[in-house]
RNA sequence: GGCCUGGUGGCCAAGUGGUAAGGCAGAGCUCUGCAAAAGCUCUAUUCGUUGGUUCGAUUCCGACCCAGGCCUCCA
């Protein structure tokens, strides 16, 4: 039986220890995307946050099924494939394709199941045909509603009262404005299925209970989503399922906060304020979203502005470096003899990087805290490359640093970050950055070698007029050793992506 | 109007009934031909305001102020 951990469930509004259906087994269900037009930093941070979830899970020794599902006919797949002039089904399975594209360079897992409205309508029927049947919704003019009245604890896991909510338009056929749509009659042109109350498409909030229900089972052990489905999509889920299967749907919902603009302003389609992942991942390395998401909690809101992603390319390109020190680190002594040549600062390492792999669990087992993690891995970092400008260090202090590269390793595993080579980060960071700003390559590279043939010859002021070149093109060198490094410094106005 | 979050240093932010992680920015220093990078040191007697509970609260309770989310599609 793996360990356990406590997580914040929307529904008691507390940290609750977590308890399976089954021993050793997770079944987990996240809200994917409606396919009318490319993910967003918004979506990227749901899909970060439960794969990083999903990976630690397993990590420590979790059996977890992970469904996503992909909600591939709405009003607005409809909407806009009429726009473009293409079939609805056209559109969505080339945004279908385009999120993919998006998940696989965001290096992120796929879920073991990614089920879609369109391959689902038997089960959504059936669902909906057992919930009319016991009474708790009622078909008129093609449409079925759902019945809010018959279902006692509607508002439960939002906190709302059906009474005290602003009532929207009254749908022609409700009996309640609160009442819902499990399945809405086709209007002539719109894509259709055969149901038993004419032809139509189901209601948005039905596919999740079906396919849940169907990959799952009735009960799922863990729901998630970002905050803003709470109210209405998942009271209407938990009213539909629970409604169609007579048990508690789910035990423990877990929702992700909401990305805000300045001001504290969400993003959001709606809003015209999203930035696309496919932006932001031509001029900034995955593994920097990932870093900027994750160090955050994942449940606070997280502001989006033009110095987040710089910043946390700066952190991971350090913690790169810290990596790329304690990986040239040689030495054949046991560790605390080492520790005890080169002082206090070796200790150091030896000890945070022995206290990591238990550190990054007591941090995660308690509401999935990757913002304390994280500061934790920053420690270690720091430490290493503290270590690292003792002269003696590269010679002797390989064993010192075991244990830190296996933390390093370690959070590669669980959080995804730190699992490309050094150089192939360093490298992608550069073709990026250099790519988004339109400047060669080569002419870089030129200005660099001219310049170290300068220094060679201690023509000082011809090396610094070069340098200065460099700068205009936002290229810092770095001097060292073994000849320059270069990189291109990172401007806030970049993060515009 | 109803429901729900949250207010922590210049900025972002974690956290706790016993005295404030981490990051960014800033200052000084080490290193360097000069820089940069990296590292070191410093930077909140204080956690929105105000009552209360307590030996003790930033942490628990109440009130108030402020910001935001949801109540219509939204990760």
């Amino acid at each position: 039986m793996p360990p356990g951990f406590r997580l914040h469930n929307t529904r008691s509004r507390k940290l609750e220890e977590f308890t399976p259906l089954q021993p050793g087994k997770i079944g987990l269900y996240v809200c994917g995307m409606t396919v009318y037009d490319r993910a967003h930093v918004g979506h990227a941070r749901a899909m970060v946050v439960f794969d990083t979830f999903v990976r630690y899970l397993r990590h420590r020794g979790w059996e977890v099924t992970f469904v996503r599902n992909f909600t591939d006919v709405d009003d607005k797949i409809i909407r806009k494939a009429a726009e473009e002039g293409i079939e609805a089904s056209a559109l969505a399975e080339r945004e279908i394709q385009a999120f993919h594209r998006d998940v696989d360079a965001m290096g992120l897992a796929r879920p073991d199941i990614e089920p879609r409205v369109t391959t689902s309508i038997d089960q959504i029927v059936a669902l909906i045909a057992t919930i009319i049947e016991r009474g708790h919704a009622y078909a008129a003019d093609g449409n079925v509603w759902f019945d809010v009245k018959s279902f006692e604890s509607y508002g439960q896991l939002s906190g709302q009262k059906v009474d005290e909510l602003r009532s929207a338009d009254p749908d022609a056929g409700k009996r309640e404005s609160a009442d819902f749509a499990l399945w809405k009659a086709a209007k002539p042109g719109e894509p259709a299925w055969d149901s038993p109350w004419g032809q139509g498409r189901p209601g948005w909030h039905i596919e999740c209970s079906a396919m849940a229900g169907t990959e799952l089972g009735a009960t799922i052990d863990i729901h998630g989503g970002g905050l803003d489905l709470v109210f209405p999509h998942h009271e209407n889920e938990v009213a539909q399922s629970e409604a169609g299967h007579g048990c508690r749907y789910v035990n423990y919902w877990m929702h992700n906060g909401l990305l805000t603009m300045a001001a504290g302003v969400k993003m959001g389609k709606s809003l015209g304020n999203v930035v696309n992942i496919e932006d932001v991942l031509k001029t900034f390395p995955a593994e920097t979203l990932r870093l900027y998401y994750l160090q955050n909690h994942y449940r606070s809101p997280l502001p989006w502005n033009d110095e987040a992603l710089p910043e946390a390319l700066g952190m991971l390109s350090r913690l790169y470096e810290a990596r790329d020190i304690a990986e040239t680190m040689r030495g054949e002594e046991t560790p605390e003899k080492i520790a005890e040549a080169l002082g206090a600062d070796a200790i150091k390492v030896l000890q945070l990087g022995r206290a990591f792999e238990e550190q990054l669990y007591t941090a995660l087992d308690e509401d999935f805290n990757t913002s304390k993690a994280l500061a934790n891995l920053l420690s270690l970092a720091r430490a290493v490359n503290r270590l690292g400008s003792h002269k003696k260090a590269k010679r002797r202090a390989g064993p010192l640093v075991a244990p830190a590269l296996a933390a390093f390793e370690l959070v590669g595993r669980t959080m995804g970050l730190m699992t490309t080579p050094t150089q192939d980060f360093l490298e992608e960071v550069k073709d990026k950055r250099l790519a988004s700003m339109g400047v060669s390559r080569a002419e870089v590279e030129r200005l660099v070698a001219d310049r170290e043939a300068q220094r060679e010859a201690k023509a000082w002021a011809e090396a610094d007029k070069i340098r200065d070149e460099l700068l205009a093109m936002s290229i810092i060198v770095m001097d060292g050793p073994q000849g320059s490094r270069w990189k291109v410094r990172l401007e806030a106005a970049d993060a515009q992506a």
